[in-house]
RNA sequence: GGCCAGUUGGUGAAGCGGCUUAACACACUGCCCUUUCACGGCAGCAUUCACGGAUUCGAAUUCCGUACUGGUCACCA
């Protein structure tokens, strides 16, 4: 075709674009930034709700444009009508700002390079389209369906690659007046890349991730624009990521095969190429099948960014699970900087993992237990009594009348370097405090220990009356405890007892043991003293007689 | 089937040609510390890096082949 019938095609296809792509470079000029600055966008469909996987991917994101002053945006990919849910785009911000991963430009924000939702883009794309058709770059393709699956059935058949390509490219090379006919008699079409590739040839990319990768060039007339005007996500990735300066691209692996196409069609627009960089999938194994898969919305409850929330997990240590399994060095740093966030740390793209990401729960959880151990007392107290206010309103009065006791308590062995571990999730400290709230205490009665062991209530209620002060130090209380138990036939330590068991009724950790069953329910417990100065005297007698009926 | 990638202990993974008789973390086991439980410390848990060959004085690390796993081959993203 000639270069004035391809301007006449152009005009015939596209009568109501009247800008130029130029106009656009214009209207999207380069951004300001500090050198080094990344540019990087989510771009999800607007289906309603983050899957954990898409949630990380948006992590990372905002984390690298963070910490190289950058800009992250966020780019609605609804270009898929089917795809679109309502309010999806809502439900979208709520997970992502839940964990406080918040776009410096989105439909919410505004920003200079919007529209920020690409089927208000659609002029866009259709100027760039058009200036293509009119280089000869691009055609209308007018393949139905059928001929489509026909060819698909021959390449099969004769065991070629599939695709519309080479001489499978019926409408290639249609002339300006079949084209004319064509619409005239009503056909509709789709506009494809008249792709100038060779698959003899190799393309090389550098994924800032997985490296260096081969592939054979794309020889694929790919669609750029449907038959409604709107465009594939390959066209739209290459235009809005040219126009919105993405520096890096950061998406899913499923992509790195369809890299080859956007290379060639940033090639042939002229654009400058983004950095790839292609993350691993969250992975988990299948327990039914044993197979690695996906984490999926439908079988895995932990895949849904909502559930972390419900089950009691902070979302800060979440983030810290997710900052772990991005790059590899960040959990030594992480236990070696025990005052730090992870927003001190500097993420880079050579410490991501290359292959699958398995996801952890136990993992998670450990995680979660350093986060709530390097929490003070009374931030513990807040985040549960906030968290109890979402879902336990119950436990959130409760907490609210004991304020000042239940941080007193959450605090005990706080302050040491070494601080206990007890607490994973805000549902915990129900569980693991309920010596705490005397309402709750007297509603489990002594449930919480298994009634075995049976244990001297005369004895510690002989201590109580006449030897426990409370107003001593944690040394001065354990020397008389010892004292105590010494008089009473115990040895004054286990190494005594192993020594000669036969001489002892058991040793002062029996002793403890005992008391710390009676007053508090359970066999394990922060430490003891601390929690019986937080009771006092009356409350402690009255649990002595508790478990005196409950033992019976 | 084509193309692309991955395969290191019970688990997640470090490792990028000699410093690796394979880091670290989780889990598990044992010991120590200790008034109990935890926390913490120490030790144990892969003589070996899917398998087979090649290159090299030397390979988990490079190359080739095989097997397995994952991704992708749409007018979906």
């Amino acid at each position: 075709m000639e270069k004035n019938e391809r301007l006449e095609l152009a005009e015939l296809l596209f009568p109501n674009i009247t800008k130029t792509r130029e106009e656009y470079e214009k209207m999207y000029p380069e951004r300001n930034l500090p050198e080094g600055a990344m540019v990087t966008r989510f771009g999800p469909s607007p289906t309603g709700f983050v899957h954990m996987g898409s949630l990380f991917g948006s992590f990372i994101d905002s984390i690298y444009a963070r910490q190289s002053n950058g800009v992250f945006f966020l780019r609605i990919e609804d270009t898929d009508q089917k795809r679109s849910v309502e309010n999806g785009v809502e439900g979208i911000f709520q997970d992502l700002q839940s964990f406080d991963i918040i776009p410096d430009e989105s439909t919410m924000v505004g920003g200079n390079y919007g529209p920020y939702i690409q089927s208000e883009r659609a002029e866009i794309y259709q100027t760039y389209v058009k200036d293509m058709i009119a280089n000869g770059l691009a055609y209308p393709c007018f393949m139905s369906e059928e001929e489509l699956a026909n060819i698909r059935e021959e390449q099969e058949i004769n065991k070629v690659r599939t695709g519309v390509y080479g001489i499978y490219a019926a409408d290639r090379d249609l002339s300006l007046e079949e084209i004319k006919e064509k619409i005239a008699n009503g056909e509709e079409y789709v506009i494809r890349l008249k792709s100038p590739g060779n698959p003899k040839n190799t393309v090389e990319i550098e994924d800032l991730i997985k490296g260096k990768m081969k592939f054979p060039e794309s020889d694929e007339d790919f669609v750029l624009l449907k038959k409604d005007g709107i465009p594939t996500y390959h066209f739209a990735h290459a235009i809005d990521d040219h126009l919105m300066h993405t520096t890096h691209v950061i998406r899913g692996d499923e992509w790195v095969s369809s890299v080859p196409k956007h290379i060639q069609l940033f090639n042939v627009l002229g654009f400058e190429l983004p950095n790839f960089c292609h993350h691993a999938p969250i992975t988990k194994k299948d327990e039914e099948t044993g197979t690695i898969r996906k984490l999926s919305k439908r079988k895995d409850p932990e895949a849904a960014v909502s559930y972390y929330d419900e089950v009691g997990i902070p979302i800060d240590a979440v983030k810290l699970y997710l900052a772990t399994i991005l790059n590899s060095n960040f959990e030594e740093w992480y236990l070696e900087n025990t005052d730090k966030s992870f927003k001190d740390f500097t993420f880079t793209f050579d410490k991501m993992a290359v292959g699958g990401t398995s996801f952890d729960l136990e993992k998670l959880t450990n995680i979660a237990k350093t986060y709530f151990s390097r929490k003070s007392g009374e931030e513990v107290y807040k985040e549960t009594l906030n968290w109890a206010k979402r879902h336990d309103e119950e436990y959130a009065k409760i907490l609210e009348d004991n304020k000042d006791d239940m941080i007193k308590f959450l605090s005990i062995e706080k302050d040491g370097d070494r601080p206990r571990k007890d607490i994973a999730k805000y549902s915990d400290v129900k569980e693991e405090f309920s010596y705490a709230i005397d309402s709750i205490f007297k509603n489990e009665n002594y449930s919480k220990f298994d009634g075995e062991k049976k244990y001297d209530v005369a004895l510690v209620t002989d201590y109580v009356d006449n030897v426990l002060n409370l107003d001593t130090t944690n040394e001065e209380w354990f020397a008389a405890v010892k004292e105590f138990a010494v008089a009473n036939g115990y040895a004054g330590s286990p190494k005594d007892y192993k020594k000669d068991p036969e001489s002892y009724k058991g040793h002062v950790g029996d002793l403890c043991e005992a008391i710390r069953v009676m007053v508090t329910g359970r066999t394990k417990s922060p430490d003891l003293f601390s929690i019986m100065k937080v009771l006092g005297k009356d409350k402690i007698k009255e649990r002595i007689e508790m478990f005196s009926n409950y033992q019976g």
